[in-house]
RNA sequence: GGCCUCAUCGUCUAACGGUUAGGACGCCAGGUUUUCAUCCUGGCAAUAGGGGUUCGAUUCCCCUUGAGGCUACCA
């Protein structure tokens, strides 16, 4: 059996957009399961979109995901491109020569023709077509041109395209490995532009050509190009080369069905990235947009994505992008993180929300300039790990922990029925307790034991002795419970805020 | 308009002729808990409509409806 070998094909136009990101995550999958050659090819076919540093970004997202590729376009240290592979430029404006070799000879075996037909009018054209509730279409005009007439237009140097001469006669068929057979009459194919004014070729030839050079097996896609394929077959069988497999997978889609787009949300992996999804979480959910292993699981690592992705399990249904079960699998994937990479992921945010700066190896607290260093960060964040569902939420949530002075109504520190009285007895109760502690002691389970008993010599409710301490320490109304908090905060801090609690009432 | 495709809870999906139509997210209720979150238990919620075929249709066929994609010298 010929060898497996997937290519994505991105254009760089910008960022990855996360429709795009399921397809190379399938791309990838498939290739990797059959322990096939897995190619990236940027298509930059078309000058006027092309948007400066998006090769580049591109490569960095798809490395970042950790979806690794063996031949194509790869990024080095000092922020260049380069190519890999035995396949020639895997940059298809670097592949001009090639495109124009194969056009020639399309033309040469009458399979193509030069078109001189000006925008305008095709655009009439089409117009007229419209109105009389046609399919628009190029009506052939420069389809009999003679030798004569085409070598004066060429010297009088009028511009031109190359449109592909297609056989009206039958149907073309084939068979979609996702979508199955689908059959268009010839009829309805329109003599498709293969090389543009400007020497580019389109999207429809090169992808041919470099798809055959390139030895790809399976052209996999999105369903977008599903109505272009029979095009595609034609310039295959025109070339005589042998038809690839075709795989097209189902469109991401906004909330009211239409193709996801940028008008609705956010679109790109990027912009994902920043609100605080892991990698592993935004992976896990295109996967499942559209895949299933036909069990119960939901939760696959990438290694046991590859274990069990085949095309039998994708759905030719197009998936809304609905982030909410994203936000309940980032959440799966905090609480199942080491808490030092989940750390080291936590403190940008922390600095961007000015919480602290970086200083040398340490940290400085911006609110109190107290140095701490990374291990006391874990401490911070462990604290969050259970309730996290974004990492972007950190900052407002360990707020408390670094504030200098609790902002919060004093109201807040009296719990359910009890009076204010009640709540400050209770807080000089535990201030009281508190202050014989030594510094060492000041762990959650030791804080636990203490003041359980507390509770029980004063004949009180948890809650009465909890609540009120939770508050002066956190000033939230929901946070981690408070010997935690406490043992974080140190003895100090802890009488400081007790105090200043009590004070308060 | 033409061509192509699709159609199960709000969302992601399972059931490749026989199930009380299953799971997950979300939502609601209860439990655990000082609070929030986690965790546990339970609940609400779907086969677009109409014809066939069949002893029997979510499943096969046809029509209708709805939705989407394509219809560029964009990909």
């Amino acid at each position: 059996m010929k060898k497996i070998r997937v290519r994505f094909a991105p254009s760089p136009t910008g960022y990855l957009h996360v429709g795009s990101l399921r397809t190379v995550l399938y791309d990838y999958l498939f290739a990797k399961h059959n322990g096939g050659d897995f190619i990236l090819r940027i298509e930059d076919t078309d000058k006027a979109r092309y948007v400066e540093g998006s090769i580049e970004n591109l490569v960095k997202i798809l490395d970042f995901m950790g979806l690794e590729y063996s031949e194509g376009v790869f990024v080095d240290k000092d922020n260049k491109t380069f190519q890999k592979g035995d396949f020639g430029p895997y940059i298809q404006s670097e592949r001009l020569d090639i495109y124009k070799k194969y056009i020639d000879e399309l033309i040469k075996n009458d399979y193509a023709y030069y078109c001189f037909c000006s925008q305008e009018r095709l655009g009439e054209m089409r117009k007229n077509q419209q109105l009389q509730k046609l399919a628009p279409m190029y009506d052939g005009k420069c389809r009999g041109l003679g030798k004569d007439e085409i070598q004066k237009l060429l010297d009088e140097k009028t511009p031109y395209v190359i449109r592909l001469k297609v056989s009206k006669e039958g149907f073309t068929e084939f068979d979609d490995l996702i979508y199955g057979k689908i059959k268009i009459e010839n009829k309805t194919i329109d003599d498709q532009v293969l090389m543009k004014s400007d020497g580019f070729p389109t999207y429809h030839l090169a992808s041919v050509v470099d798809d055959h050079l390139m030895e790809i097996s399976h052209v996999t896609r999105a369903e977008e190009w599903l109505p272009s394929t029979p095009k595609h077959i034609l310039l295959y069988k025109a070339f005589g080369w042998e038809i690839p497999q075709f795989a097209h997978f189902t469109l991401l889609l906004n909330p009211d069905k239409s193709k996801l787009s940028k008008r609705q949300g956010d679109v790109a992996v990027e912009d994902y990235l920043n609100k605080g999804y892991l990698k592993e979480a935004l992976l896990n959910f295109v996967l499942l947009l559209g895949w299933n292993p036909k069990t119960e699981e939901e939760i696959f690592s990438l290694a046991e994505m590859i274990e069990r992705f085949d095309l039998s399990g994708v759905n030719k249904t197009g998936a809304i992008f609905n982030t909410e079960k994203l936000d309940w699998l980032n959440g799966m994937y905090i609480r199942k993180m080491d808490v030092s990479e989940l750390t080291k992921l936590c403190v940008p945010y922390l600095i961007e929300a000015n919480l602290i700066e970086e200083k040398d190896t340490r940290y400085k607290i911006q609110d109190t300039n107290e140095l701490i260093d990374f291990e006391y960060l874990k401490r911070v964040i462990a604290l969050e790990q259970e309730r996290m569902k974004k990492l972007s939420e950190i900052g407002e949530s360990v707020k408390f922990i670094f504030s200098d002075k609790l902002d919060y109504e004093k109201e807040l520190l009296i719990w359910k029925k009890m009076t204010a009285e009640d709540a400050k007895n209770n807080l000089q109760l535990i201030f009281d307790e508190l202050s014989s502690f030594e510094e060492n002691d000041f762990q959650s389970e030791k804080l636990q034991e203490v003041l359980n008993n507390l509770v029980e010599k004063n004949s009180l409710k948890r809650g009465e002795v909890l609540w009120p301490l939770r508050v002066a320490l956190t000033g939230l109304k929901g946070s981690p419970g408070p010997f935690e908090v406490a043992e974080v905060l140190g003895k100090e801090k802890v009488l400081r805020r007790i105090k200043e609690g009590i004070v308060k009432i």
